[in-house]
DNA sequence: AGCCTTTGACCAGCG
DNA sequence: TCGCTGGTCAAAGGC
């Protein structure tokens, strides 16, 4: 399970920077977050602290929102370019993920990507409503796609030289246009060829995040387990969506000072981002934010890694493009109808919060689900309204107990399938 | 009563 | 085969 499974078909990634070789850089953790690196990095070529420079985006109401894609690394830096057929075919989301790096600007500190327009402003963090935060990360998404669609023939020859500086009017998330200028002496380019995650990547996708807990992504998830990193004194935790057809995971990497360091995802969400109750316009608005953070961070892939797609694109295009993408780069070995209508026609409680997205989300009826191979969960978990054992048993579903409970003197279990 | 976290054990892949 | 490691399970307890 934690080995490394055969790669099969390429794969488009979002991947945080590699981590450098541990004694090259830390010499103290073996595997630092890519916080610290970037930190690091940015401590090279800055006067100021990254973490100073960070600390107004931490702590503004924006920063979840642009924390997304801001902190994205584009990683194109895989075997396969994208064919022109597949950029052709609708596949937006695979020319859009190999596209080259999203990374600082030649000539931009960082605290002129801070201060920049595609980032918010940490000296004025009510500057710029939520929405036009999200508006602005989805034109930036979709100024990547378009960038993806006129540049793939230079991904696939990528031009000797890059441009040295960015130009007046490019976003300052600009895409690198070759993210082989970086030498191979720079640290990000000895990182993805040293760092672990490079070959873990295959099955997770990684992303600095910058959140104080590890399910203020806008998702439910439910801790599952947690493991000391090897080397470090720092845990890394796993959460699954506590959704209840959601297959999709995450890793939760912590520094040494507790916070968040890397938000890891694996699968993706086929519902809509779980309703949270409205207290105010603010609230409101600070929902939708944090909705889109989740469908621009979450990495859609297979279980067994084979094909992905960035959901980013998902806050950009509408949910008709959405479903397209999900079923183009499904890669998964099959797929199921699902009817909500019959799934709480079974007297289920099924959470049906997917139905009520918002008022200006489209409503499904009904959606083709992929469904992912996966080793516990093949099929969607539907709850059963029973204190019969053998009814769980007998349905015809193979059932997994996670739980038990005395009820009222009585003990019925909880069963997840 | 439902959902979550904790945590030691277990499993599987890999060298 | 064995040890290491990452990922997951599942009982117990907490909120």
């Amino acid at each position: 399970m934690a080995g490394k499974k055969p790669f099969l078909p390429p794969r488009p990634t979002i991947s945080v920077p590699p981590r450098p070789p541990a004694a090259a850089m830390f010499g103290q953790c073996a595997s630092p977050g890519p916080l610290t690196l970037v930190s690091s990095f940015f401590a090279e070529s800055d006067g100021g602290s990254f973490s100073e420079l960070l600390a107004g985006a931490m702590y503004s109401p924006l920063a979840v929102g642009a924390s997304g894609p801001s902190s994205f690394l584009w990683d194109y830096s895989h075997e396969h370019p994208p064919r022109e057929g597949e950029l052709r075919d609708g596949q937006a989301s695979l020319a859009v993920a190999k596209s080259p790096l999203f990374t600082v600007p030649p000539g931009l500190s960082p605290s002129g990507l801070l201060l920049s327009p595609g980032f918010f402003s940490p000296k004025s963090p009510f500057g710029m409503s939520h929405q036009q935060a999200l508006a602005q990360v989805t034109a930036q998404a979709q100024a990547a796609l378009a960038w993806s669609h006129e540049h793939s023939q230079l991904e696939i020859n990528p031009p000797s030289e890059a441009p040295k500086e960015p130009l007046p009017d490019e976003p300052s998330l600009m895409v690198n246009e070759d993210s082989h200028q970086l030498s191979p002496s720079d640290a990000t380019t000895s990182m993805a060829e040293s760092c672990d995650l490079t070959s873990s990547s295959h099955k997770w996708e990684a992303l600095p995040m910058v959140l104080e807990k590890p399910t203020e992504d806008g998702y439910n998830w439910r801790k599952y387990g947690q493991k000391q990193v090897k080397g470090c004194g720092y845990p890394r935790s796993y959460y699954k969506c506590s959704h209840l057809n959601c297959l999709v995971k995450k890793k939760v990497e912590h520094s040494l000072d507790g916070r968040i360091t890397e938000i890891t995802y694996r699968g993706e969400h086929q519902h809509e981002m779980p309703q949270v109750k409205k207290t105010s316009k603010d609230g409101n608005n600070l929902n939708r934010s944090t909705n889109s953070l989740a469908k621009s961070q979450v990495v859609l892939q297979g279980q067994n890694g084979r094909q992905s797609a960035p959901a980013m694109l998902r806050s950009g295009h509408d949910e008709e493009s959405s479903q397209a993408i999900a079923l183009n780069t499904s890669g998964l070995s099959n797929h199921v109808e699902l009817d909500d209508a019959k799934l709480k026609g079974d007297g289920s409680d099924v959470d049906n919060d997917d139905v009520d997205a918002g008022d200006d989300e489209p409503i499904h009826k009904q959606r083709i689900v992929p469904i992912p191979s996966s080793k516990y969960v093949t099929e969607p978990r539907i709850i059963l309204q029973t204190r019969s054992e053998v009814d769980l048993l007998d349905d015809g579903f193979k059932w997994r107990k996670y739980g038990q409970k005395v009820v009222k003197g009585s003990t019925y279990p909880r069963w997840l399938r």
